[in-house]
DNA sequence: CGTTTTTCCGTAAACGTTTACGAGAACACA
DNA sequence: TGTGTTCTCGTAAACGTTTACGGAAAAACG
């Protein structure tokens, strides 16, 4: 058991107190406050007044048991093992926007955060089965991702940042154009002369990894260049791995003169590789980070990245949630959008 | 209204339907699954084993309302205005170690993000008033806080990582230790023979600020330097604040040789704007941060920095949350604990 | 004035738990 | 056998809401 919040009685005025003050019955109370249409004016006005003075407001667990709804959002969030020092600040733009977006409606955000390493899993079923939340958001989806197989399976309601072949089309998802990112990337280190590339990608089957390599991949073979498997090399998306990986596909036969990796530490940590092997980005060798943050820009050299638009992406991926429930669905009823947004080149020292 | 989450049915297996499944009472359910004693060996057994095959886990809510407790910490999150791009990183592992003691508890962690700018008041009362969680967590403290004042006033258990002048020690708090770095930067500044040393410090009156330029003050004094108001200098805290304040302490009459920045946003704006007037961190000028991040380390030149132990530090910050809970503490009743961490300089090439 | 409609409000059930209380059964003890 | 103790469990109330239902009073209408 654990103390009641603030002593029960100093803080917690309960709509019997209001009820009570006000000589008229809670269910009066209530539907003042919930603005129905049936209660008198004049009433209304008195009770809101009251509420205002008792310094009253609905205990959430009461209304939550009653509705079957807790009027809020959980968003998974999932540090990376070995991510200590680097943390996720790619996050906080997007769940400003996101909880900004939720706060229009009524919804609160709530970030539970899980131990580094064990995906969630654990941590998602006790969110659900608990039910915590009335929907909830995962990110860093996989291309095939045992939570959305659980969520889909139950019949939870969520929304993902980024896509997965997981759960067919069953869910809103609001995607980054990695694809056309890993394109854009080979087709701006062709113009400038290169044909050698490397690409560094995450080892964990996470989708962002696959489509990127995708696009890389069509890139190449319109340009007529021959995909070179010794020039692909898969590490743990951190820094470490990034330093342990880089050094394999420098040492390929024909070296490479330029590297996309396809997350920021990774690229930091290859940086660091590359300098110890003597090879420096932007002169010796071309470097260039398929998701941009602010480490790229203060990095030297200042590494040319492709940045996304992370709080309007939070926005968005709020109301294509909201769209998707039957609670918060405009008039035509709910609808399941997929949206998948552009990455835009900010061109700087790297390449 | 929302929809009921998940559709009451398909998931929510009450204890009702275990009870009726094994042919007793809810009352004895209950207590088999919360380890009371007064139940039968057996009968305990069936009930888990029951529990796990209709994959039952109770309902939070009915729980909290009859409990009066909601068994989860809230952290209050805030982004500052204009910090989107950087974010706050900074939190990360400390949240990382404080999700994991708390769990360790029984307590779920959950990160209330806040619009930037409103400083929580708002937020904090939500989550008070509508008893969303048995404790809050407090960063960013300021010399003198509101929401402390409100939450001592109203009596809602919660502890600090900061310190602060409102409601005297009656609460938890942990912090680091600004002054001794402050001081530390100075000693190591001048034993490097630096004479004019500039100080510069976020605007907000927060207590972490207030504390650096005590040490600051203090070294100078006790190293027989007069402080030069004129080398003194307040910002917002983020990129852009930094940068607009940096010139005012080079254009200072007599120009100083070293700088210390208080925040990490803000000497990263700064060395843009040095870098502007053509003065070079690491030759020309001597740059020291007070709390290190990774971008102070990805910078060049590399900024020398005094890191947090950020993951202990969250670890014991819950430890410390929960020891001053009635129940959560030892035998000998609940405790109000203070602790001053010390930061570490990690020496890098800029200064 | 009688009838119908509308307005407004009180009553009580329900949401899913936990827990105080009491009672029956089994057991121990003299 | 009678009495006291220990185990084990069922009963029912309570937590703070929301809401379906019905009814009294007021208003509208003929």
């Amino acid at each position: 058991m654990i103390a009641k919040a603030g002593g029960r009685n100093s803080l917690a005025s309960s709509i019997h107190d209001l009820a009570r003050h006000l000589n008229i019955s809670i269910g009066t109370v209530s539907r003042a406050l919930n603005g129905r249409a049936d209660v008198n004016a004049d009433t209304r006005q008195r009770v809101l007044d009251a509420a205002k003075k008792l310094n009253y407001s609905p205990n959430q667990s009461g209304r939550s048991l009653r509705q079957g709804a807790t009027h809020s959002i959980a968003f998974m969030l999932q540090p990376h093992p070995g991510d200590q020092q680097y943390g996720e600040p790619f996050f906080i733009p997007f769940l400003i926007g996101l909880q900004g977006r939720l706060a229009e409606s009524g919804l609160d955000l709530t970030v539970v955060m899980g131990a580094p390493g064990d995906y969630q899993q654990e941590r998602l079923r006790r969110v659900v089965e608990t039910r915590r939340a009335d929907a909830v958001l995962l990110a860093w989806t996989r291309r095939e991702d045992e939570r959305i197989d659980y969520l889909t399976q139950v019949g939870f309601p969520f929304a993902t940042l980024g896509r997965s072949r997981s759960g067919g089309k069953a869910y809103p998802s609001l995607d980054l154009d990695f694809e056309k990112a890993g394109s854009d990337a080979v087709d701006r280190l062709v113009a400038r002369g290169h044909r050698r590339i490397a690409a560094i990608r995450p080892s964990l089957n996470l989708n962002f990894g696959h489509l990127f390599l995708n696009g890389y991949r069509k890139a190449l073979k319109r340009h007529g260049i021959e995909v070179d498997p010794s020039l692909i090399a898969d590490g743990f998306i951190n820094e470490a791995g990034g330093y342990q990986v880089t050094p394999r596909v420098i040492l390929a036969k024909d070296r490479p003169t330029a590297i996309i990796f396809n997350n920021d530490a990774m690229a930091l940590g290859g940086c660091k590789a590359l300098a110890e092997m003597g090879i420096r980005p932007g002169h010796d060798i071309a470097v260039t980070v398929i998701v941009d943050t602010p480490l790229c820009r203060y990095f030297s050299p200042a590494l040319t990245a492709f940045r996304p638009a992370l709080e309007p992406m939070g926005r968005r991926l709020a109301e294509m949630l909201l769209a998707s429930l039957p609670a918060f669905a405009g008039p035509e009823g709910p609808r399941i959008i997929h949206e998948v947004w552009p990455l835009e080149l900010v061109a700087r020292d790297s390449d």
